[in-house]
DNA sequence: TTATAGACCAGAAAACGAAACGAGTCGAAA
DNA sequence: TTTCGACTCGTTTCGTTTTCTGGTCTATAA
């Protein structure tokens, strides 16, 4: 046991020091080299903890999203209404990302350079997410916030609301927008629905 | 004044030329001689009509821009209520963008490749746009749809539905996203307010 | 067996000089 | 007033060489 919780250890000091690079450096500056030198470890090392340098990426990048998928499903506890949560989650999420801001840069970068990439990381969490907003809309309609004729309604609801999240996060990250207008958009988007 | 006639119809002339070369090729495969040949003109009688490439290049879509908030406008028309206004000026907006499609590929090439791009051509139409949903909103306090403190929360309200509309436009331009979807927002996005 | 790293490879990317291209100018001519 | 051929000069493209880098293999030490 003592041997994997040293694995672990190494593990994630690969994983720090990764990440550190590629938010001062990007992805493509970033070498396995350069992460090694960064861990103190040799190159070939890495390997044996990590398959490719695209694994110890999406690890990264993996992470950091569940850090903010996190935040935003904690910001709704202890709030009873269901407009409330959703407010809260869109504005968390938000301001999570514009938060990871600088660091997001890469994910900027690598957005322009290989579309398929969003593809990529959007599965990890749209399942996620609209299990998270489901959850929410459904609690609206026990509390008669919200009123869906069918499931059809009910699904057609989730996707249209996570659709407008991914485009304010998109709007986010490409352009540069004000806190004012994230807090009115999640309220308007809360109500709307 | 006939003389001005003549000269209005080859500029036309030109643009269309331009237009269709540029929907086929983009605007960076797309030459000057290309138009020219187009048009049936010389190179160099291409710049007695117009100062720069850059300068057809805007005309062009500007118009293409200008025929979109026309469209939208127009589909505001003969509708009571301003929710119904909102949801249709939305919705046209979103499907002409959508429609024109193919041609905003160029758009979407050119947003890749300059980011101070999408910046030049929002200032082209933000005002318009802006007034035109403050227009609606205004209408809307006089039908008690909608209720505004004061001035402040009118133009927060104006600033995050624009925000949103350019958002979902956004996205729609670089993601594809099907039409029940644009419908849903749109409808959220109006009873939101 | 576990963990580490130096030596090595093949393919990708960078560097670079030469050639081609294309936006824009100018002067002449119709 | 309108048109265009000839020219320029900065940019892009291209073919080639060189460097870099992700990944493998093997040796070695604990």
């Amino acid at each position: 046991m003592r041997e994997s919780d040293k694995d672990e250890i190494i593990r994630a000091a690969i994983l720090k020091a990764a990440e550190n690079l590629f938010q001062r450096w990007g992805l493509h500056k970033t070498t396995m080299e350069d992460i090694a030198r960064e861990a103190g470890k040799g190159k070939s090392t890495l390997y044996y903890y990590y398959q490719s340098k695209e694994e110890i990426f999406d690890t990264v990048i993996t992470t950091a999203i569940d850090s903010i998928i996190n935040k935003a499903k904690d910001s709704t506890e202890g709030i009873p209404s269901a407009k409330g949560k959703i407010r809260n989650y869109i504005v968390t999420t938000l301001m999570e990302l514009k938060h990871y801001g600088s660091a997001f840069t890469i994910v900027r970068t690598e957005i322009k350079r290989n579309t398929g990439f969003l593809e990529k990381l959007r599965k990890l969490y749209e399942f996620r997410i609209q299990g998270h907003i489901r959850e929410i809309l459904v609690l609206g309609m026990a509390t008669n916030e919200y009123t869906f004729a069918d499931e059809n309604e009910l699904t057609l609801a989730v996707t249209t609301t996570v659709g407008l999240l991914h485009a304010m996060e998109l709007y986010l990250l490409l352009e540069n927008d004000d806190s004012a207008v994230i807090e009115m958009a999640a309220k308007l988007i809360a109500n709307g629905i």
